[in-house]
DNA sequence: TAGCTGACGCCCT
DNA sequence: CAGGGCGCCAGCT
């Protein structure tokens, strides 16, 4: 495909790409997302951008996005109070207390589009 | 137009 | 060890 330019495309539509990308049965944090996006400290906007999309209908997993601590902070943002805790749980990640157990196991880093 | 907020992360006190 | 504050970038009001 022609060198997609990654600059050109917004921080914003970015996030949603790198979102896709992770695989069923991994999580991510968005400070990694930032990061690989070249913007640490810019985690705010991560979930932000996550929050102004239909993830359902854009189809980006964004329950497989979960803060730093492995904690699903993201899911008091979803319809059901459970419903983040129940995606990663129907992939098989084991989620206590709102928090992703062995997070370090099933941490995927995402890795920038331009590759 | 200018300012504020926001699903975070790291440093300082 | 715990709490508070600042910084990131871009969309909203």
């Amino acid at each position: 495909m022609n060198p997609i330019n990654p600059l050109n495309e917004n921080f914003f539509h970015r996030v949603h790409v790198v979102v896709k990308t992770i695989p069923p049965g991994r999580v991510t944090s968005y400070g990694a997302i930032a990061q690989c996006l070249s913007a640490p400290g810019a985690a705010r906007m991560v979930g932000w951008a996550l929050n102004k999309i239909n993830w359902f209908e854009s189809g980006i997993p964004a329950h497989r996005v979960v803060n730093r601590n492995g904690l699903l902070t993201g899911k008091m943002h979803f319809p059901g109070e459970h419903t983040m805790a129940d995606l990663l749980r129907s992939e098989g990640i084991e989620v206590v207390n709102n928090q992703v157990v062995d997070f370090k196991k099933v941490f995927f880093r995402p890795k920038p589009p331009l590759d």
